[in-house]
DNA sequence: TCCTAGCTGAGACTGTGTCTCAAATCTAGC
DNA sequence: GCTAGATTTGAGACACAGTCTCAGCTAGGA
């Protein structure tokens, strides 16, 4: 909320609500969870307010947008959770987060290499979760 | 074409365009670019078959679908493009590809450690291309 | 308290992608 | 080559995510 009150930005009760579900969400959310956690409550802030908001969120660093296949922008809090990549899972949607020191330097190594000034990255790997490889395994053991 | 053949799909001339088509493309397209070129030439491919016909040659392996913030899915070969990694300027849009091997290899090895079967896998840095950047410092330079 | 720039809500609108179904067409079998 | 029948296509309706408009409301400074 200070960085909002920081950029000149009003605290409304509206955007009040909104910071604060945000706390309650997983640590993966989008725009749609956000309104339905907040229409089930007793708060009342629109759809519209909640879509204006997300993206000043992550202008003041409150939130990153994460990268993804899909359809709906997804975010996540950048305090409260040390930044990190993800594995998902192509076979149960599972979706492990992680973090690599080595990896991290490996990117920016290659962003300083190439003269880039990198504000922020993202890692995305798809496959199968350490269950379901057993799974499949297994799966093609019987087959054969 | 014959992956798809092979899978007792349609050989149909509609098809063959898109397929085609994709050979012109940039890297990167998304099935908006495809239909605006189709639409260009002198082939009648409809915006459904275009949209149907991606996810098949994800399936049968000719295309990649690729990660993205943006907002339509976007897709390159699989073939013909070694794979690579994606540099993204806030400022220009510019969209620089680069191969790392030194980055390859941590990623590698950052999922066999936590035993995942990785399929594949896309990283996305977000920032400043060298020319925005010598930008953005001499704009702050005249400032002050 | 009053003023006003900034914010909100409702719903129209846009862009991207999917679905439906009658008509067209590909392919196997003759 | 022709026929039959399953697959594919095209046009437009539909669905979903997100943006915009604008009249009315409100936070917060004077
Ligand atoms: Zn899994
Ligand atoms: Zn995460
Ligand atoms: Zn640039
Ligand atoms: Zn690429």
């Amino acid at each position: 909320m200070q960085r909002l009150a920081d950029r000149g930005l009003r605290l409304t009760q509206q955007r009040r609500c909104i910071v604060a579900q945000i706390g309650a969400q997983e640590a993966h959310f989008d725009a749609e969870d956000l309104v339905s956690s907040l229409a089930a409550g007793d708060d009342r802030v629109s759809r519209a307010t909640v879509y204006r908001l997300l993206p000043v969120l992550v202008e003041v660093g409150v939130l990153r947008e994460v990268m993804r296949f899909g359809s709906r922008r997804e975010f996540e809090p950048v305090e409260a959770s040390e930044h990190h990549e993800h594995l998902v899972c192509e076979r149960c949607g599972a979706v492990i987060e992680f973090r690599d020191q080595a990896l991290e330097d490996a990117i920016e190594s290659a962003a300083r290499k190439r003269g880039f000034e990198m504000h922020r990255h993202s890692v995305e790997m798809v496959g199968l979760c350490p269950r379901c490889a057993r799974a499949q395994a297994r799966a093609e053991e019987d087959r054969s």
